[in-house]
DNA sequence: GCCTTGTCTTCTGTAGACAACGGTGAACTC
DNA sequence: GAGTTCACCGTTGTCTACAGAAGACAAGGC
Protein backbone atom coordinates (compact mmCIF):
# COMPACT_ATOMS: atom_id res chain seq x y z
CA UNK A 1 0.00 0.00 0.00
CA UNK A 2 2.61 2.21 0.63
CA UNK A 3 4.43 1.14 -2.17
CA UNK A 4 0.97 2.45 -4.34
CA UNK A 5 0.53 5.78 -2.47
CA UNK A 6 4.31 6.88 -3.07
CA UNK A 7 3.63 5.52 -7.46
CA UNK A 8 0.99 7.44 -7.66
CA UNK A 9 1.68 10.52 -5.49
CA UNK A 10 4.50 11.79 -7.83
CA UNK A 11 1.38 11.92 -10.80
CA UNK A 12 -0.92 13.59 -8.60
CA UNK A 13 1.69 16.50 -7.80
CA UNK A 14 2.81 16.73 -11.50
CA UNK A 15 -0.28 16.82 -12.94
CA UNK A 16 -1.22 19.42 -10.43
CA UNK A 17 1.73 21.47 -10.91
CA UNK A 18 1.30 20.68 -14.87
CA UNK A 19 -1.68 20.41 -16.14
CA UNK A 20 -1.59 18.16 -19.16
CA UNK A 21 -0.39 20.39 -21.90
CA UNK A 22 -3.25 21.66 -24.25
CA UNK A 23 -2.44 22.89 -27.44
CA UNK A 24 -4.23 25.87 -26.84
CA UNK A 25 -1.91 26.64 -23.63
CA UNK A 26 1.22 25.39 -25.64
CA UNK A 27 0.18 27.76 -29.00
CA UNK A 28 -0.04 30.44 -26.62
CA UNK A 29 3.02 30.28 -25.05
CA UNK A 30 4.77 29.68 -28.39
CA UNK A 31 2.75 32.58 -29.57
CA UNK A 32 4.46 34.90 -26.41
CA UNK A 33 7.96 33.63 -27.18
CA UNK A 34 8.03 34.85 -31.01
CA UNK A 35 6.39 38.53 -29.63
CA UNK A 36 9.57 38.63 -27.00
CA UNK A 37 12.43 37.51 -29.08
CA UNK A 38 11.27 39.47 -31.26
CA UNK A 39 10.41 37.05 -34.43
CA UNK A 40 7.24 38.80 -34.63
CA UNK A 41 7.43 42.85 -34.01
CA UNK A 42 5.10 45.19 -32.89
CA UNK A 43 2.45 46.29 -35.61
CA UNK A 44 3.22 43.01 -37.81
CA UNK A 45 0.05 40.94 -38.68
CA UNK A 46 -0.05 37.91 -37.66
CA UNK A 47 -2.04 35.53 -39.76
CA UNK A 48 -3.53 32.22 -38.58
CA UNK A 49 -3.04 29.71 -41.31
CA UNK A 50 -0.13 30.60 -41.01
CA UNK A 51 0.82 29.84 -37.40
CA UNK A 52 -1.21 26.94 -37.76
CA UNK A 53 1.39 25.38 -39.96
CA UNK A 54 4.62 27.03 -38.41
CA UNK A 55 2.68 25.47 -34.88
CA UNK A 56 1.56 22.03 -36.10
CA UNK A 57 -1.82 23.35 -34.18
CA UNK A 58 -5.79 23.78 -35.89
CA UNK A 59 -7.36 26.92 -35.64
CA UNK A 60 -9.87 26.66 -33.11
CA UNK A 61 -6.99 26.33 -30.15
CA UNK A 62 -4.65 28.78 -31.80
CA UNK A 63 -7.98 31.19 -31.24
CA UNK A 64 -8.29 30.72 -28.40
CA UNK A 65 -4.75 31.57 -27.58
CA UNK A 66 -4.40 34.45 -29.66
CA UNK A 67 -7.64 36.02 -27.80
CA UNK A 68 -5.08 35.08 -24.04
CA UNK A 69 -2.53 36.96 -25.59
CA UNK A 70 -5.03 40.29 -26.85
CA UNK A 71 -6.21 40.21 -22.82
CA UNK A 72 -2.69 39.85 -22.05
CA UNK A 73 -1.99 43.14 -24.38
CA UNK A 74 0.31 41.67 -26.50
CA UNK A 75 -1.98 41.60 -29.59
CA UNK A 76 -4.81 43.44 -30.81
CA UNK A 77 -7.91 42.34 -32.93
CA UNK A 78 -8.77 44.19 -35.84
CA UNK A 79 -12.46 42.54 -36.89
CA UNK A 80 -12.68 41.16 -39.87
CA UNK A 81 -8.86 41.77 -40.23
CA UNK A 82 -6.87 39.79 -37.68
CA UNK A 83 -4.76 40.21 -35.25
CA UNK A 84 -1.87 42.46 -34.89
CA UNK A 85 1.27 42.43 -32.47
CA UNK A 86 0.29 45.71 -30.60
CA UNK A 87 2.38 48.79 -31.64
CA UNK A 88 3.97 50.59 -28.99
CA UNK A 89 4.02 54.35 -28.98
CA UNK A 90 5.37 57.09 -26.37
CA UNK A 91 2.57 57.08 -24.67
CA UNK A 92 2.47 53.35 -24.40
CA UNK A 93 5.63 53.23 -22.76
CA UNK A 94 4.68 55.65 -20.40
CA UNK A 95 1.11 53.73 -19.49
CA UNK A 96 3.27 50.34 -18.70
CA UNK A 97 6.19 52.14 -16.80
CA UNK A 98 4.48 54.24 -14.86
CA UNK A 99 1.69 51.36 -13.77
CA UNK A 100 4.01 49.00 -13.29
CA UNK A 101 5.98 51.01 -11.07
CA UNK A 102 3.22 51.97 -8.90
CA UNK A 103 2.09 47.99 -8.32
CA UNK A 104 5.59 47.47 -7.66
CA UNK A 105 5.41 50.28 -5.23
CA UNK A 106 1.79 48.76 -3.72
CA UNK A 107 3.44 44.92 -3.06
CA UNK A 108 6.42 46.60 -1.46
CA UNK A 109 4.69 48.34 0.62
CA UNK A 110 2.71 45.07 1.24
CA UNK A 111 5.27 42.45 1.03
CA UNK A 112 8.62 44.11 2.54
CA UNK A 113 6.94 44.19 6.69
CA UNK A 114 5.77 40.88 6.70
CA UNK A 115 8.82 38.92 4.89
CA UNK A 116 7.61 35.98 4.62
CA UNK A 117 10.40 33.54 4.82
CA UNK A 118 10.03 31.76 1.68
CA UNK A 119 8.63 34.67 -0.86
CA UNK A 120 12.01 36.44 0.22
CA UNK A 121 13.40 32.84 -0.28
CA UNK A 122 12.32 32.86 -4.27
CA UNK A 123 13.92 36.04 -4.84
CA UNK A 124 17.19 35.03 -3.32
CA UNK A 125 16.70 31.99 -6.06
CA UNK A 126 15.43 34.29 -8.53
CA UNK A 127 19.11 36.70 -8.15
CA UNK A 128 21.10 33.29 -8.18
CA UNK A 129 19.21 32.31 -11.25
CA UNK A 130 19.84 36.20 -13.15
CA UNK A 131 23.56 35.66 -11.57
CA UNK A 132 24.02 32.14 -13.69
CA UNK A 133 22.67 33.93 -16.90
CA UNK A 134 25.14 36.77 -16.04
CA UNK A 135 28.03 34.29 -15.77
CA UNK A 136 26.59 32.20 -18.63
CA UNK A 137 26.85 35.98 -20.47
CA UNK A 138 23.31 35.05 -21.84
CA UNK A 139 22.08 38.67 -22.50
CA UNK A 140 18.76 37.42 -23.31
CA UNK A 141 18.37 34.77 -20.55
CA UNK A 142 19.62 37.75 -18.10
CA UNK A 143 16.80 39.96 -19.30
CA UNK A 144 14.78 37.07 -18.72
CA UNK A 145 16.06 36.59 -14.53
CA UNK A 146 15.72 40.36 -14.41
CA UNK A 147 12.37 40.40 -15.24
CA UNK A 148 11.47 37.04 -13.19
CA UNK A 149 13.36 38.92 -9.73
CA UNK A 150 11.39 41.63 -9.90
CA UNK A 151 7.99 39.28 -10.55
CA UNK A 152 9.52 37.12 -7.45
CA UNK A 153 9.87 40.63 -5.23
CA UNK A 154 5.85 41.51 -6.13
CA UNK A 155 5.04 38.38 -4.64
CA UNK A 156 5.96 38.75 -1.65
CA UNK A 157 2.91 40.66 -1.22
CA UNK A 158 0.71 37.34 -1.40
CA UNK A 159 -1.84 39.01 -3.92
CA UNK A 160 -2.53 37.15 -6.64
CA UNK A 161 -4.23 39.40 -8.60
CA UNK A 162 -1.78 42.02 -8.08
CA UNK A 163 0.95 39.78 -9.20
CA UNK A 164 -1.08 38.98 -12.32
CA UNK A 165 -1.14 42.41 -13.21
CA UNK A 166 2.37 42.68 -12.78
CA UNK A 167 3.23 39.98 -15.23
CA UNK A 168 1.10 41.24 -17.74
CA UNK A 169 2.77 44.33 -17.90
CA UNK A 170 6.07 43.22 -17.44
CA UNK A 171 4.90 40.95 -20.89
CA UNK A 172 4.26 44.37 -22.55
CA UNK A 173 7.47 45.87 -20.95
CA UNK A 174 9.68 43.11 -22.57
CA UNK A 175 8.01 44.38 -25.94
CA UNK A 176 8.53 47.58 -25.66
CA UNK A 177 12.73 46.69 -24.52
CA UNK A 178 12.77 43.75 -27.24
CA UNK A 179 14.23 45.62 -30.18
CA UNK A 180 16.60 47.49 -28.02
CA UNK A 181 18.15 45.07 -25.96
CA UNK A 182 21.32 44.81 -27.72
CA UNK A 183 22.42 48.37 -27.61
CA UNK A 184 21.18 48.40 -23.69
CA UNK A 185 23.01 45.60 -22.35
CA UNK A 186 25.99 46.80 -24.21
CA UNK A 187 25.63 50.00 -22.49
CA UNK A 188 25.50 48.88 -19.03
CA UNK A 189 26.69 45.60 -19.15
CA UNK A 190 25.40 42.13 -17.47
CA UNK A 191 27.09 42.79 -14.25
CA UNK A 192 25.99 46.06 -13.74
CA UNK A 193 22.28 44.58 -13.99
CA UNK A 194 22.93 42.10 -11.70
CA UNK A 195 24.77 44.55 -9.59
CA UNK A 196 21.87 46.62 -9.28
CA UNK A 197 19.60 43.84 -8.64
CA UNK A 198 21.87 42.41 -6.06
CA UNK A 199 21.36 45.67 -4.09
CA UNK A 200 17.90 45.72 -4.06
CA UNK A 201 17.45 42.11 -2.59
CA UNK A 202 19.84 43.10 0.48
CA UNK A 203 17.71 45.99 0.90
CA UNK A 204 14.66 43.85 1.16
CA UNK A 205 16.42 41.38 3.69
CA UNK A 206 17.13 44.78 5.58
CA UNK A 207 13.00 44.73 5.52
CA UNK A 208 13.02 48.83 5.39
CA UNK A 209 9.77 49.41 2.97
CA UNK A 210 10.60 52.98 2.16
CA UNK A 211 14.31 52.62 1.65
CA UNK A 212 12.89 49.36 -1.15
CA UNK A 213 10.44 51.87 -2.64
CA UNK A 214 13.67 54.52 -2.87
CA UNK A 215 15.35 51.82 -4.69
CA UNK A 216 12.86 50.42 -6.61
CA UNK A 217 11.76 53.91 -7.98
CA UNK A 218 15.45 54.82 -8.77
CA UNK A 219 15.80 51.54 -10.46
CA UNK A 220 12.75 51.73 -12.74
CA UNK A 221 13.30 55.30 -13.71
CA UNK A 222 16.95 54.31 -15.12
CA UNK A 223 15.15 51.73 -17.01
CA UNK A 224 12.85 54.02 -18.08
CA UNK A 225 15.07 56.46 -19.31
CA UNK A 226 17.09 54.05 -20.83
CA UNK A 227 14.07 53.08 -22.69
CA UNK A 228 12.78 56.65 -23.36
CA UNK A 229 16.61 56.99 -24.70
CA UNK A 230 15.74 54.30 -27.42
CA UNK A 231 12.40 55.11 -28.03
CA UNK A 232 13.29 58.77 -28.76
CA UNK A 233 16.29 58.52 -30.51
CA UNK A 234 16.67 60.88 -33.19
CA UNK A 235 14.30 63.12 -31.49
CA UNK A 236 16.66 64.58 -29.29
CA UNK A 237 14.05 67.59 -27.82
CA UNK A 238 11.91 64.96 -26.58
CA UNK A 239 14.07 63.19 -25.07
CA UNK A 240 15.69 66.06 -23.45
CA UNK A 241 11.94 67.28 -22.07
CA UNK A 242 11.38 64.03 -20.53
CA UNK A 243 14.43 63.37 -19.19
CA UNK A 244 14.14 66.70 -17.04
CA UNK A 245 10.71 65.82 -15.87
CA UNK A 246 12.36 62.90 -14.74
CA UNK A 247 14.90 64.65 -13.17
CA UNK A 248 12.07 67.00 -11.00
CA UNK A 249 10.03 64.17 -10.47
CA UNK A 250 12.65 61.78 -8.55
CA UNK A 251 12.12 63.81 -5.43
CA UNK A 252 9.06 64.02 -5.73
CA UNK A 253 6.62 60.64 -6.02
CA UNK A 254 6.97 58.16 -8.28
CA UNK A 255 4.32 59.11 -10.09
CA UNK A 256 5.20 62.18 -11.01
CA UNK A 257 5.62 62.17 -14.64
CA UNK A 258 3.09 63.71 -16.98
CA UNK A 259 1.49 61.62 -20.16
CA UNK A 260 3.23 62.72 -23.04
CA UNK A 261 1.25 64.44 -26.00
CA UNK A 262 1.80 62.37 -28.56
CA UNK B 1 -19.67 62.50 -53.18
CA UNK B 2 -20.06 64.40 -49.92
CA UNK B 3 -23.45 62.42 -49.88
CA UNK B 4 -21.21 59.28 -49.98
CA UNK B 5 -19.22 60.44 -47.15
CA UNK B 6 -21.63 61.70 -44.70
CA UNK B 7 -23.28 57.52 -45.75
CA UNK B 8 -20.45 56.08 -44.71
CA UNK B 9 -18.79 57.91 -41.70
CA UNK B 10 -21.76 56.77 -39.47
CA UNK B 11 -21.16 53.31 -40.61
CA UNK B 12 -17.35 53.97 -39.90
CA UNK B 13 -18.08 55.59 -36.83
CA UNK B 14 -20.48 52.54 -35.37
CA UNK B 15 -17.53 50.46 -36.71
CA UNK B 16 -15.59 52.09 -33.95
CA UNK B 17 -17.29 52.12 -31.10
CA UNK B 18 -19.53 48.63 -31.64
CA UNK B 19 -17.42 46.56 -33.64
CA UNK B 20 -19.29 44.11 -35.71
CA UNK B 21 -20.74 41.92 -33.29
CA UNK B 22 -18.52 38.85 -33.76
CA UNK B 23 -20.00 35.76 -32.00
CA UNK B 24 -17.81 35.38 -29.54
CA UNK B 25 -18.06 38.93 -28.40
CA UNK B 26 -21.67 38.66 -28.19
CA UNK B 27 -21.11 35.29 -25.96
CA UNK B 28 -19.06 37.05 -23.40
CA UNK B 29 -20.75 39.64 -23.34
CA UNK B 30 -23.96 37.23 -22.57
CA UNK B 31 -22.24 35.16 -20.20
CA UNK B 32 -20.68 37.90 -18.19
CA UNK B 33 -24.09 39.03 -18.01
CA UNK B 34 -25.09 35.67 -16.43
CA UNK B 35 -22.50 35.88 -13.69
CA UNK B 36 -23.21 39.64 -12.77
CA UNK B 37 -26.58 38.96 -12.60
CA UNK B 38 -26.37 36.01 -10.41
CA UNK B 39 -27.56 33.54 -12.96
CA UNK B 40 -24.20 32.12 -12.81
CA UNK B 41 -23.13 32.22 -9.12
CA UNK B 42 -19.49 31.44 -8.02
CA UNK B 43 -18.43 27.88 -7.67
CA UNK B 44 -20.89 27.01 -10.41
CA UNK B 45 -19.73 24.47 -13.79
CA UNK B 46 -19.99 26.10 -16.97
CA UNK B 47 -20.81 23.55 -19.54
CA UNK B 48 -20.24 24.76 -22.79
CA UNK B 49 -22.50 22.45 -24.39
CA UNK B 50 -25.63 23.86 -22.18
CA UNK B 51 -24.20 27.58 -23.15
CA UNK B 52 -24.45 27.08 -27.19
CA UNK B 53 -27.79 25.45 -26.79
CA UNK B 54 -28.98 28.84 -24.76
CA UNK B 55 -27.14 31.40 -26.61
CA UNK B 56 -28.20 29.93 -29.90
CA UNK B 57 -23.75 29.70 -30.97
CA UNK B 58 -21.60 26.96 -31.18
CA UNK B 59 -18.23 25.67 -29.23
CA UNK B 60 -15.43 27.67 -31.24
CA UNK B 61 -16.26 30.76 -30.91
CA UNK B 62 -18.17 30.29 -27.29
CA UNK B 63 -14.63 28.78 -25.99
CA UNK B 64 -12.74 31.69 -27.10
CA UNK B 65 -15.38 33.88 -24.96
CA UNK B 66 -14.79 31.80 -22.30
CA UNK B 67 -10.87 32.43 -22.75
CA UNK B 68 -11.90 36.11 -22.51
CA UNK B 69 -13.87 35.86 -19.21
CA UNK B 70 -10.70 33.80 -17.71
CA UNK B 71 -8.71 36.73 -18.52
CA UNK B 72 -11.38 39.23 -16.67
CA UNK B 73 -11.06 36.99 -13.75
CA UNK B 74 -14.96 35.60 -13.65
CA UNK B 75 -13.58 32.34 -14.35
CA UNK B 76 -11.05 29.53 -13.72
CA UNK B 77 -10.29 26.70 -16.00
CA UNK B 78 -10.04 23.29 -14.49
CA UNK B 79 -7.75 21.40 -17.04
CA UNK B 80 -10.08 18.58 -18.66
CA UNK B 81 -12.72 19.45 -16.69
CA UNK B 82 -14.35 22.80 -17.90
CA UNK B 83 -14.77 26.17 -16.33
CA UNK B 84 -16.31 27.11 -13.29
CA UNK B 85 -17.53 30.89 -12.00
CA UNK B 86 -14.41 31.92 -10.07
CA UNK B 87 -15.26 31.43 -6.35
CA UNK B 88 -14.31 33.82 -3.88
CA UNK B 89 -13.43 33.64 -0.44
CA UNK B 90 -12.49 36.10 1.76
CA UNK B 91 -8.80 37.04 0.65
CA UNK B 92 -10.18 37.30 -2.98
CA UNK B 93 -11.99 40.14 -1.42
CA UNK B 94 -9.04 41.52 0.26
CA UNK B 95 -7.31 41.32 -3.30
CA UNK B 96 -9.95 43.20 -5.09
CA UNK B 97 -10.62 46.03 -2.80
CA UNK B 98 -7.00 46.77 -1.92
CA UNK B 99 -5.55 46.55 -5.48
CA UNK B 100 -9.14 48.38 -6.70
CA UNK B 101 -8.45 51.11 -4.23
CA UNK B 102 -4.80 51.62 -5.64
CA UNK B 103 -5.44 51.68 -8.92
CA UNK B 104 -8.15 54.57 -8.53
CA UNK B 105 -5.63 56.34 -6.42
CA UNK B 106 -3.27 56.46 -9.04
CA UNK B 107 -5.69 57.65 -11.48
CA UNK B 108 -6.56 60.34 -9.06
CA UNK B 109 -3.54 61.94 -8.75
CA UNK B 110 -2.24 61.50 -12.47
CA UNK B 111 -6.30 62.97 -13.73
CA UNK B 112 -7.33 65.63 -11.20
CA UNK B 113 -4.82 67.74 -11.50
CA UNK B 114 -4.92 67.93 -15.24
CA UNK B 115 -9.22 68.32 -15.12
CA UNK B 116 -9.33 67.54 -18.97
CA UNK B 117 -12.98 68.84 -19.58
CA UNK B 118 -14.59 66.30 -21.77
CA UNK B 119 -13.23 63.89 -19.22
CA UNK B 120 -14.80 65.49 -16.51
CA UNK B 121 -17.94 65.96 -18.43
CA UNK B 122 -17.93 62.03 -18.92
CA UNK B 123 -18.19 61.85 -14.80
CA UNK B 124 -20.57 64.23 -15.05
CA UNK B 125 -22.79 62.19 -17.73
CA UNK B 126 -22.41 59.12 -15.50
CA UNK B 127 -23.58 60.79 -12.21
CA UNK B 128 -26.94 61.88 -14.21
CA UNK B 129 -26.88 58.05 -15.50
CA UNK B 130 -26.72 56.95 -11.83
CA UNK B 131 -29.56 59.36 -10.71
CA UNK B 132 -31.91 58.81 -13.36
CA UNK B 133 -31.58 55.13 -12.47
CA UNK B 134 -32.32 56.09 -8.72
CA UNK B 135 -35.42 57.54 -9.69
CA UNK B 136 -36.51 55.04 -11.73
CA UNK B 137 -36.19 52.82 -8.70
CA UNK B 138 -34.32 50.39 -10.58
CA UNK B 139 -31.47 48.57 -7.83
CA UNK B 140 -29.74 46.43 -10.45
CA UNK B 141 -29.59 49.31 -13.07
CA UNK B 142 -28.08 51.63 -9.91
CA UNK B 143 -25.25 49.10 -9.04
CA UNK B 144 -24.06 49.30 -12.93
CA UNK B 145 -24.48 52.85 -12.99
CA UNK B 146 -22.43 53.40 -10.12
CA UNK B 147 -19.60 51.47 -11.25
CA UNK B 148 -19.66 53.23 -14.30
CA UNK B 149 -19.44 56.45 -12.61
CA UNK B 150 -16.14 55.17 -10.53
CA UNK B 151 -14.85 54.01 -14.41
CA UNK B 152 -15.27 57.26 -15.89
CA UNK B 153 -13.72 59.20 -12.38
CA UNK B 154 -10.82 56.22 -13.33
CA UNK B 155 -11.10 57.36 -17.18
CA UNK B 156 -9.79 61.03 -15.90
CA UNK B 157 -6.22 59.77 -15.83
CA UNK B 158 -6.28 59.40 -19.51
CA UNK B 159 -4.76 55.59 -18.82
CA UNK B 160 -6.05 52.98 -21.13
CA UNK B 161 -4.04 49.96 -19.32
CA UNK B 162 -5.29 51.76 -15.75
CA UNK B 163 -8.73 51.91 -16.75
CA UNK B 164 -8.62 48.42 -18.29
CA UNK B 165 -7.24 46.65 -15.21
CA UNK B 166 -9.48 48.78 -13.07
CA UNK B 167 -12.44 47.56 -15.10
CA UNK B 168 -11.58 44.17 -14.63
CA UNK B 169 -11.49 44.44 -11.02
CA UNK B 170 -14.70 46.26 -11.01
CA UNK B 171 -16.28 43.19 -12.75
CA UNK B 172 -15.00 41.10 -10.09
CA UNK B 173 -15.94 42.95 -7.27
CA UNK B 174 -19.34 43.04 -8.93
CA UNK B 175 -19.33 39.29 -8.57
CA UNK B 176 -18.48 39.21 -5.17
CA UNK B 177 -21.64 42.13 -4.38
CA UNK B 178 -23.85 39.98 -6.47
CA UNK B 179 -25.41 38.03 -4.16
CA UNK B 180 -25.61 40.34 -1.09
CA UNK B 181 -27.05 43.42 -3.43
CA UNK B 182 -31.07 43.20 -2.38
CA UNK B 183 -29.54 43.73 1.47
CA UNK B 184 -27.16 46.02 0.31
CA UNK B 185 -29.20 48.55 -1.51
CA UNK B 186 -32.16 48.07 1.25
CA UNK B 187 -29.59 49.34 4.30
CA UNK B 188 -28.34 52.30 2.26
CA UNK B 189 -31.27 53.22 0.28
CA UNK B 190 -31.07 53.95 -3.55
CA UNK B 191 -30.58 58.05 -2.92
CA UNK B 192 -27.62 57.69 0.01
CA UNK B 193 -25.62 55.87 -3.05
CA UNK B 194 -25.97 58.82 -5.34
CA UNK B 195 -25.53 61.61 -2.66
CA UNK B 196 -22.24 60.08 -2.01
CA UNK B 197 -21.48 59.88 -5.85
CA UNK B 198 -22.26 63.42 -5.64
CA UNK B 199 -20.65 64.50 -3.19
CA UNK B 200 -17.22 62.54 -4.76
CA UNK B 201 -18.19 64.68 -8.38
CA UNK B 202 -18.54 67.49 -6.29
CA UNK B 203 -14.68 67.38 -4.79
CA UNK B 204 -13.51 66.23 -8.44
CA UNK B 205 -14.86 69.58 -9.59
CA UNK B 206 -13.01 71.59 -7.21
CA UNK B 207 -9.87 69.74 -8.27
CA UNK B 208 -7.91 68.90 -5.10
CA UNK B 209 -6.41 65.74 -5.62
CA UNK B 210 -6.12 65.03 -1.56
CA UNK B 211 -9.36 65.75 -1.25
CA UNK B 212 -10.83 63.94 -3.55
CA UNK B 213 -8.33 60.68 -2.22
CA UNK B 214 -9.58 61.08 1.17
CA UNK B 215 -13.18 60.85 -0.23
CA UNK B 216 -12.59 57.77 -2.17
CA UNK B 217 -11.34 55.98 0.44
CA UNK B 218 -13.56 56.52 2.65
CA UNK B 219 -16.07 55.62 -0.27
CA UNK B 220 -14.21 52.57 -0.59
CA UNK B 221 -14.02 51.72 2.70
CA UNK B 222 -17.39 52.25 3.05
CA UNK B 223 -18.37 49.83 0.08
CA UNK B 224 -15.81 47.45 1.57
CA UNK B 225 -17.25 47.09 5.44
CA UNK B 226 -20.83 46.74 3.65
CA UNK B 227 -18.74 43.83 1.85
CA UNK B 228 -17.43 42.18 4.78
CA UNK B 229 -20.38 42.39 6.99
CA UNK B 230 -21.81 40.23 4.40
CA UNK B 231 -19.13 38.02 3.89
CA UNK B 232 -18.42 37.59 7.52
CA UNK B 233 -21.90 37.22 8.38
CA UNK B 234 -22.49 34.82 11.11
CA UNK B 235 -18.53 34.72 11.69
CA UNK B 236 -19.03 37.73 13.85
CA UNK B 237 -15.41 37.36 15.10
CA UNK B 238 -13.86 37.58 11.97
CA UNK B 239 -16.02 40.65 11.15
CA UNK B 240 -15.35 42.16 14.53
CA UNK B 241 -11.61 42.48 13.60
CA UNK B 242 -11.31 43.53 10.52
CA UNK B 243 -13.56 46.54 10.95
CA UNK B 244 -10.79 47.58 13.98
CA UNK B 245 -8.62 46.75 11.31
CA UNK B 246 -10.13 49.23 8.93
CA UNK B 247 -11.26 51.38 11.49
CA UNK B 248 -6.78 51.69 12.35
CA UNK B 249 -6.12 51.99 9.14
CA UNK B 250 -8.36 55.02 7.81
CA UNK B 251 -6.37 57.22 9.64
CA UNK B 252 -3.31 55.22 8.38
CA UNK B 253 -2.75 54.48 4.36
CA UNK B 254 -5.30 53.52 2.16
CA UNK B 255 -3.40 50.28 2.03
CA UNK B 256 -3.24 49.21 5.39
CA UNK B 257 -4.91 46.41 5.32
CA UNK B 258 -3.14 43.28 6.00
CA UNK B 259 -4.32 40.22 4.26
CA UNK B 260 -6.68 37.70 5.87
CA UNK B 261 -5.27 34.42 6.58
CA UNK B 262 -7.65 32.37 5.23
C1' DG C 1 -21.12 -4.38 4.38
C1' DC C 2 -17.48 -1.84 2.25
C1' DC C 3 -14.11 -1.31 -1.02
C1' DT C 4 -12.52 -2.05 -5.55
C1' DT C 5 -12.85 -2.39 -10.37
C1' DG C 6 -14.80 -2.24 -14.83
C1' DT C 7 -17.85 -0.07 -17.92
C1' DC C 8 -20.52 3.67 -19.48
C1' DT C 9 -21.78 8.26 -20.24
C1' DT C 10 -20.73 12.92 -20.64
C1' DC C 11 -17.90 16.53 -21.49
C1' DT C 12 -13.77 18.65 -23.18
C1' DG C 13 -10.03 19.19 -26.68
C1' DT C 14 -9.12 19.18 -31.42
C1' DA C 15 -9.52 18.82 -36.38
C1' DG C 16 -11.22 19.84 -40.86
C1' DA C 17 -14.48 22.26 -43.88
C1' DC C 18 -17.64 25.89 -45.31
C1' DA C 19 -19.36 30.68 -45.66
C1' DA C 20 -18.79 35.59 -45.56
C1' DC C 21 -16.27 39.65 -45.47
C1' DG C 22 -12.42 42.71 -46.87
C1' DG C 23 -8.50 43.89 -49.77
C1' DT C 24 -6.23 44.06 -54.21
C1' DG C 25 -5.61 44.29 -58.86
C1' DA C 26 -7.13 44.86 -63.51
C1' DA C 27 -10.25 46.42 -66.80
C1' DC C 28 -13.48 49.66 -68.17
C1' DT C 29 -15.50 54.21 -68.56
C1' DC C 30 -15.42 59.13 -68.50
C1' DG D 1 -4.86 59.60 -68.43
C1' DA D 2 -7.34 59.32 -64.10
C1' DG D 3 -10.99 57.61 -61.52
C1' DT D 4 -14.20 54.01 -60.63
C1' DT D 5 -16.06 49.58 -60.55
C1' DC D 6 -15.99 44.72 -60.56
C1' DA D 7 -14.17 40.22 -59.85
C1' DC D 8 -11.01 37.29 -57.67
C1' DC D 9 -8.27 35.80 -53.88
C1' DG D 10 -6.97 35.50 -49.24
C1' DT D 11 -8.29 35.61 -44.59
C1' DT D 12 -11.28 35.46 -40.86
C1' DG D 13 -15.55 33.79 -38.52
C1' DT D 14 -18.24 29.85 -37.80
C1' DC D 15 -20.03 25.13 -37.74
C1' DT D 16 -20.12 20.03 -37.56
C1' DA D 17 -17.80 15.97 -36.36
C1' DC D 18 -14.53 12.97 -33.99
C1' DA D 19 -11.13 11.36 -30.38
C1' DG D 20 -9.84 11.11 -25.72
C1' DA D 21 -10.25 11.76 -20.84
C1' DA D 22 -12.69 12.33 -16.41
C1' DG D 23 -16.38 11.18 -13.41
C1' DA D 24 -20.49 8.23 -12.16
C1' DC D 25 -22.59 4.13 -11.44
C1' DA D 26 -23.14 -0.64 -10.88
C1' DA D 27 -21.42 -5.22 -10.21
C1' DG D 28 -18.27 -8.19 -8.19
C1' DG D 29 -14.80 -9.57 -4.69
C1' DC D 30 -12.81 -9.29 -0.01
Amino acid sequence: MAERTTVTMPDEAARRIAPPPSMARLAADAVRKMILTGELQPGDRVVENQLTHQLGVSRPPLREALRVLEQEGLLVQQPRRGVIVVPINLHDVYEIFTLRDQLERMAVELGVPVRSPDRLERCRAALRDLEDAARAGDAATVTDRAFDFHLAVVGLAGHRRLEESYRSLSLQMRLCMGMNQRARVAGEGLWGIVERHRAILATLERGNPQEVLEMLTDHGQHTFVLELGHSLSGRSAEAEAWLERLGRSRSDTALGLEAPRS
